[in-house]
DNA sequence: AAGGTGAACAACCGCAACCAT
DNA sequence: TATGGTTGCGGTTGTTCACCT
């Protein structure tokens, strides 16, 4: 049996909300409150599908969603935080109250993405040989110079809470980025994508990583890759760790990966009766542990940290690619 | 001036999880 | 437990607008 439609799409209406629509879809809800977004088009008198009406209160007409241009601060919350999630978009914008899903996702693929890549680009090295399905750099300069659609300069269409259509200026001052500065963010990509860097010493880690609940699970990422140094990693999981992770690549079977699905808990690697020695895990170790899904409590802070430790990365090569791939992993599922 | 191009963002679509029965 | 409806999520597409040639 197919799965039945979402809705019944025969004479429904597609494309741009109108300001009357937003305004129905407004009283209806302020009246009988969300949800129920199936039976609510009809009800409302909407010719619109309920998926359609849920993604644009979401999305658009909420009261409580912020307006204007991302932050440098969220920019930098979203880097760190997808990082760490990955494409969990509703998990990120979890983190920035007023923000949606969409808003980021849209952020990330038009402004974010773009410029790792760029930097990744603009910095080639000998071992550069990965090809980035990426623009030219200098084609990413000439949109530069060409300082095109800043958001913030653009007059922008916008809707407010009654639905009425205003013009407007950004609602924010309008941050105009000289091509050749940059920005926290840009410091974060260049600093933790420079090939150059062979470690990280405890003083990049806090430029990366502002005090917050994403800090701690790199934190402890890079503690583990760490050696000679304590690592919060479960004996288990560093005994049978490589050698399960060779099994799965050469047998190519996700068994591993199921097995091991859950990933070192945030509470398995910050139980002090876990602490072991030295960790001897290569970095191919840690880049399969972005497969894992770690089941992390992102709230919990985990209060070790050794201040004097270098988190030299054990099995890098001398050209830096394992740690370029380490970085990209930081940076997200960019390759 | 007009067409082309790319950035930004709104909206759609399909899938899967969740929930009620 | 199985089934079907509902909702949420993430990928993708479409639209608009500003700038370039």
């Amino acid at each position: 049996m197919g799965r039945a439609p979402c809705c019944d799409k025969v004479g429904l209406k597609k494309g741009r909300w109108t300001a009357e629509e937003d305004d129905i879809l407004l009283k209806y809800i302020a009246t009988h409150g969300e949800g129920s977004w199936r039976s609510l088009p009809k009800k409302a008198g909407l010719l619109r599908c309920g998926k359609s009406c849920r993604l644009r209160w979401i999305n658009y007409l909420r009261a409580d969603l912020k307006r204007g241009n991302i932050t440098q601060e969220e920019e930098d919350t979203i880097v760190k935080l997808h990082a760490s999630l990955g494409n969990r978009w509703s998990q990120i914008a979890s983190h920035l109250p007023g923000r949606t899903d969409n808003e980021i996702k849209n952020y990330w693929n038009s402004h974010l993405s773009r410029r790792v890549h760029t930097y990744r680009k603009s910095t080639p090295t000998e071992s550069d040989s990965v090809q980035l399905d990426v623009p030219k750099v200098a084609e990413t300069e000439k949109r530069k110079k060409a300082n095109r659609t800043n958001k913030g300069s653009k007059k922008k269409s916008v809707k407010n809470n009654t639905g009425k259509e205003i013009k407007e200026e950004s609602t924010k001052e309008v941050e105009v980025v000289p091509a050749n500065s940059q920005t926290n963010s840009d410091e974060v990509f260049s600093t933790v994508l420079d090939p150059e860097i062979e470690s990280i010493d405890d003083e990049m880690i806090s430029s990366l990583l502002s005090p917050g609940p994403l800090g701690s699970e790199i934190d402890a990422m890079l503690l583990c890759a760490s050696e000679g140094n304590e690592a919060w990693v479960p004996q288990e999981e560093r005994e049978c760790g490589d050698q399960a992770l060779n099994e799965e690549r050469e047998s190519g079977a996700g068994q591993v990966n199921e097995e091991r699905e859950s990933g070192p808990t945030g509470n398995q690697l910050g139980q002090e009766e876990e602490k072991v020695g030295p960790a001897q895990i290569d970095t191919t170790t840690l880049l399969d542990w972005d497969k894992l899904d770690w089941d992390l409590d992102l709230g919990q802070q985990w209060s070790y940290c050794d201040s004097n430790a270098d988190f030299r990365l054990h099995g890098m090569d001398t050209n830096g690619n394992d740690l370029e791939s380490f970085t990209s992993w930081l940076m997200s599922d960019l390759v």
